[in-house]
Formats: C-alpha cells, sequence, structure tokens
DNA sequence: AGGACAAATGTAAACGCTTGCGTAGTTTCA
DNA sequence: TGAAACTACGCAAGCGTTTACATTTGTCCT
C-alpha cells in the first residue's frame, strides 16, 4: 500500500499539501495539484478510508435503513439512492429492518433493531442516515439524536427530522378523481394494511384522500367498498376477489393503494370473467414497472428520484454541517399516468 | 464520545486490556471481562470504527455488487446476504454495477465500474467482497486480486476465485425431465438473454441442460422452438406469444429460464385463451415469491439461502486469514416444485 | 525451595491521514 | 514604500484503537 508520503516525496512537498490537493481543496496552486495529482496516479495511491476517516472524522459513508427489500418501490428507491451516493463518491451502507415475522414485541425489543440503533450506528460508521418508510419509537429516535449527524426520513413522518414524502392524501384524491371524472361512483378502495410493518400514516392518509374525494363529490361512502391487503399481488387479488363476491355491493372501479395491488386486481377480475376496464376500472400508485405491461393506470411517485432526492438533502445536510436543520417535510411530485386500465363505466342493467 | 480510556479507568484496568475484554479475546480473566463490560455499558461506550480499523487493518465491512436490483432473485440473494452479515455483526456495502443502457463499451470502460475497482474497493473500505452474477474482465479482475482480500463469487463463474452457484445444467435438465416424464415431446424453451447484462454463461448452460434432456430422452431438438427473452415477466410474455402464434410449432410445455418469464408465459397463453396446464404446461427457475400465487411449477433455488451461504464462505476466508483458498466452485442445492402449472399434455387432434 | 512455565495484564509504538497554526513570499493600496 | 492582507505551503499534534513485547503474579514440578 502506497501512502501518502511516498506520494509527497515524487511530487516535492508535504504531506499536507497533498492531502489537501487530493480532498479538491482551494489553497493549493494549480501547479502543485497537477504535480501531486500525476504522483498519486503513478504510484496507485489511494487514501485509506480508515485513517482519514479518523483524522477527520467523516466517513463517505452512508447508512440506508430499509424495511423491506423485495419489493419494486423499495428497491427501485435503494437504487436511486445507491446511484446518487456513487455519483458523490460516497458508500451506501445497507440495513434491513424487516420484523420478524409474527413477533408483535414493540421495535425496541426486536434483536435487529436494537443492534442497529446500539451498536452499528453509534460506531461512527456513516456520515447520515437515510430512513426510508421507518416509523420510530421514542427509545430509537433518542439513540437517534444522540449520533448528531443528519438523517432524512423519506416516507413516514419522522419527528424531529427533516422528512420527504409524497402527498398521499392528494395522490389518493387525484387517483379517486380521476375515477370519478370519468363517470365512476360506485369506487372500491384497497388500502394498505395497517398493521403491516410499515409506517401505518401511509395508509390512513390513502383512505382519507380516497373518501375525501368522494365527500367532495358528494358520493356516499361505502365501508363495504374498502378492504385491506398487504400491498402484494396476491393480497390486492384476494381483496378484490372478496369484493367482486360480495353481493352487497357493485363496484366498476377499484383504486388500489399500490400498483402491485392493482395488478392483483386487474388478474382476479380476469379470472372472474370480469374485463378491465369495461366491467372494472383499475387504478393504481406508484409507477411500478410493469405498469405498462398490465396497461395499468397509476399514479406515479417516482421512486428512483424520491432516492435521489433524499440523497441530495443529506449530502446537503453533511456539506452544510448544520446540525438542526428544520424538521418539516417537503412534498415530492406525484403523476398521473393514465393507461388502459380506466374507462368511463358501461351502463348496466340493475339487478 | 465515549473513548476506550475511560472505560479503561471505570474499569480500573488498562485500555490494552479493555480492547481485548470487548474484543472477545481469551487470555482476559473471566472478572476483568465481567467488569469490563459493565464500565463499557455503563458509559455507552462503542469502539470508533475508524480507529479499530486503522489499528487493526479490518473493517468489519463486506462490499456486494450486484448488476440489478429491482429483480426479485437478486434482491432475496442481498437479503440473505445482508441478514448474514447482520448476524456476524458486519456492516454490507452495496455496489450496484448496472451498464449503461444502450452502452457497448467494454466494462472496464464504465465509470460506474472504473469508480469502484479503481477507487472504492482500493480504500480498505471492505475487508472482503461477494460479486453477484458478475463477469469481469481482466484489468477488473487483477483490480481487485490487487486487494489481496478474499472475493467470493455467486453465480458467475470468475476466473481465480471461489464460487458458488447452482448447477445451471442440471437445474434446466430436471425441468426438461420433468415435463417429459409427464409425457411432452414438444416442449419449447424460453432462455435468457445471452446479451442481458448478466454473466452469459448462465443462458447457454441453461439451454444445453434442455437440449441434453431432450437428446438423452430420443426427442428431437427444434430450433424454433427455442426463444430468448430478458428474464422478465414482460418478456417472457412477448416471447410466449410468437411462440404460440408460430405456426410451425406446436408446444405443449414450455421451460422458461427464470419463474418471471415463467408468469409472463402463463400470462400469454391465458390471453390467447389456451389454459395453463390444460393447452400448455409451464415450469420456470427460481423459487419467486409469486410462484404460488401463480401455480408456478418450478425448480426453487434458494436465492435467500445462496446469499447467506456466499457470505458463510467470504467470513470463513476472513477469518482464516487465508489469503488464497482454492478458486473451485461449488454447487449449490435446488429442487423441483410441483404446483398446478404442469400436467400431462392433453392428446390432441392432428392438424 | 527454586526454577520454569503459563496466565493475566500493562506499556507504548504503530496505524495513515487531516488540519490548526505558523511562516515565507507576493500583492495591494494609500 | 511600508504596512496590511493574501496565498501557498510546511510542521506536527492529534484522531482512538490494536497488538507485539515486556512484566508481573501465581502454579507446578522435582
Amino acid at each position: 500500500m502506497t501512502k501518502i508520503q511516498k506520494v509527497a516525496e515524487l511530487a516535492g512537498v508535504s504531506t499536507a499539501t497533498v492531502s489537501r490537493a487530493l480532498a479538491g481543496k482551494d489553497s493549493v496552486s494549480p501547479a502543485t495539484r497537477v504535480r501531486v495529482e500525476a504522483a498519486a496516479k503513478e504510484l496507485g495511491y489511494v487514501v485509506s478510508a480508515a485513517a482519514s476517516s479518523l483524522a477527520s472524522g467523516r466517513t463517505r459513508n452512508v447508512g440506508v435503513v430499509t424495511p423491506i427489500l423485495t419489493s419494486w418501490f423499495y428497491t427501485t428507491v435503494l437504487k436511486g439512492a445507491q446511484r446518487a451516493l456513487a455519483d458523490s463518491g460516497y458508500d451506501l451502507t445497507l440495513y434491513l429492518l424487516d420484523t420478524n415475522p409474527g413477533s408483535d414485541l414493540p421495535h425496541a425489543s426486536n434483536p435487529r433493531r436494537r443492534q442497529l440503533f446500539e451498536d452499528f450506528l453509534q460506531r461512527k460508521r456513516v456520515d447520515a442516515l437515510l430512513a426510508i418508510s421507518l416509523e420510530l419509537e421514542q427509545e430509537e429516535l433518542d439513540h437517534v439524536r444522540r449520533l448528531d449527524k443528519p438523517v432524512v426520513g423519506l416516507g413516514g413522518p419522522l419527528p424531529g427530522v427533516p422528512t420527504l414524502s409524497v402527498d398521499d392524501r392528494a395522490i389518493a384524491s387525484l387517483a379517486t378523481d380521476h375515477l370519478i371524472a370519468l363517470g365512476h361512483t360506485q369506487i372500491a378502495h384497497i388500502g394498505g394494511n395497517p398493521d403491516f410493518e410499515l409506517d401505518f400514516h401511509l395508509p390512513s392518509n390513502r383512505r382519507d384522500g380516497y373518501e375525501g374525494a368522494l365527500t367532495a363529490a358528494g358520493i356516499p361512502i361505502q365501508p363495504l367498498m374498502v378492504r385491506s391487503a398487504d400491498f402484494t399481488i396476491a393480497g390486492g387479488y384476494d381483496a378484490t376477489l372478496q369484493l367482486l363476491g360480495d353481493p352487497r355491493v357493485h363496484p366498476t372501479a377499484v383504486f388500489a393503494a399500490s400498483d402491485e395491488m392493482a395488478i392483483g386486481a386487474i388478474l382476479a377480475a380476469r379470472d372472474l370473467g370480469k374485463s378491465v376496464p369495461g366491467d372494472l376500472s383499475v387504478i393504481g400508485i406508484d409507477g411500478h414497472e410493469l405498469g405498462g405491461f398490465f396497461g395499468l393506470t397509476t399514479i406515479d411517485q417516482h421512486p428512483e428520484a424520491q432516492g435521489r432526492r433524499a440523497v441530495d438533502v443529506l449530502l446537503a445536510e453533511i456539506e452544510s454541517g448544520t446540525a438542526k436543520p428544520k424538521p418539516d417535510n417537503t412534498y415530492l411530485p406525484h403523476d398521473l399516468v393514465v393507461r388502459k386500465s380506466t374507462s368511463s363505466p358501461t351502463p348496466v342493467s340493475s339487478d
């Protein structure tokens, strides 16, 4: 391993200057900088991350905590974050915080979570933390605060931490309004399961948006029209099966709280011999890559861009060194993407 | 931040002893160990990763390089790797090595790859590297060798590096034999696209296994029965549409090289009004979580276990400090999972 | 009882960088 | 033209551990 000393000798300067030149600091003359860079390249010199971080207190490493990995939305956010970090020369350390299935312990007792908050994060291994859809308990929040490092939340409201998220109510309203505008009045909703391991605000906000839009349009809310599922294709499928099999309701459209559930709804409708959108219009949320394949109308929430944005905010905080930025929430953009899973309802003979 | 010095004082020992006690080394008396641990806990002491790694040369951090993130198989492997690492107190640094789309440059010229191999990896940020489905060019391989750190390949043959992988030929044979045993003779194959960004051995090995099984059973190989796609649902769908629309062939079964393509095949068959398995049997590879939902017969290759296994090997190498373990390949287990997408062919009137 | 050996602990030298402070040398300006 | 203000760079003190080596203490033989 070549060390900085060798580079300094070859370039004919002190190690201090090499360090400054390579770190891209000003106060190094252009000529010197060039010489140092040439020397470094010639010797194949790369700074030792450990030494650099010990001396500077910075690691060039950002921790990303996600509750789920095997879901398109999360991996896409992660992809955006990874790319943005790599572009800025940062490493991404991945922490997976899935609750052990079946366990109903408070989060703080989950050993994996304890390990993360009490051990890993405390070792100064990361400069900042990006928390995706994370709900933290008080104790965990305290641990995070103690780090005194930038923390940004994506998708979930974290008290005392700046967050980015889409406006779930607005998205749900937009989706519902789209169906209303097409002439639907019998609109069902497949919401996310609130006891899912994710942040519980999201399902309820989406439901609120749905109900708000109906009410605003003077359409009565029918509790039987609302089902919940676990955000997966299978979950959306089952919920739709139940919905369409219930003689008490006659939905002509379904608004699913995720694209995967919406896809499940499309498959269920087909399996029941109903056509989409002829017999049932379906709209989802996410902007899933399979949306085009299924002709799914959706609200794209640009997950990859969300990952990038979150990292941008995080890096800005790291650079600025601001200990306590305003803990407010910023809304991220979303877009209605109309495909062929939604249309006006076909008039039906009342039965 | 409490440092080791404080702990030493509180426990009434030297910093050396604290270090040894906390690292779990022997040659510390049980009584002392207990006292040190108590002191550390009381002060909330956690070692500084930077200092520790500078002094010891170890980072407790493993790099994982994957070519794809938004695919169930890869994220599941990653999940297995993450969990195994977390269980052993290691961090996982994620590197994403997707080629920029459209670019046909040699890998070594891809800026993201350069950055990874020439910069990130050289900084001693990781103790070891897990390369998933990675094909490296000579230059990149040299960089990796220069690290002189344990490297394990998963799923792709890396010259000079120990690898783990399933036996793709055997899997393909098993899948094909399953169809043959059911009585099929008109068996199509949807293989992975060889110019896909992944390792190209995989698609060709699977195709070899398919052809081998046919030949062994005395069934002629029909080139028109073989299509390739990009491993996705949409890809499998299109390939199947073509296959079933081609008047020159009459497949009664399809062996797809991935579960996602197999799911696409099922959807395509349905859209063409064919029943599965009545008109078309479908078998895939992977063990995808949606397999149950679609009733898909598949060869489960236990991706999460693959991730765990790979990490186990990696950690064993780190512990042993063996610089150069035998660069051989170990095959991982796979299992046929029979569901309802395969059955005996229904006799058809020859047309 | 004396020496040899092992067990437990202490001493202090790395580990390889960053950066505050200081110093020459160079401009700038009245 | 002399002081003030920069600019570019060197010096050396850390940063917080780990660990080779030395030391102490206790145990076991003969």
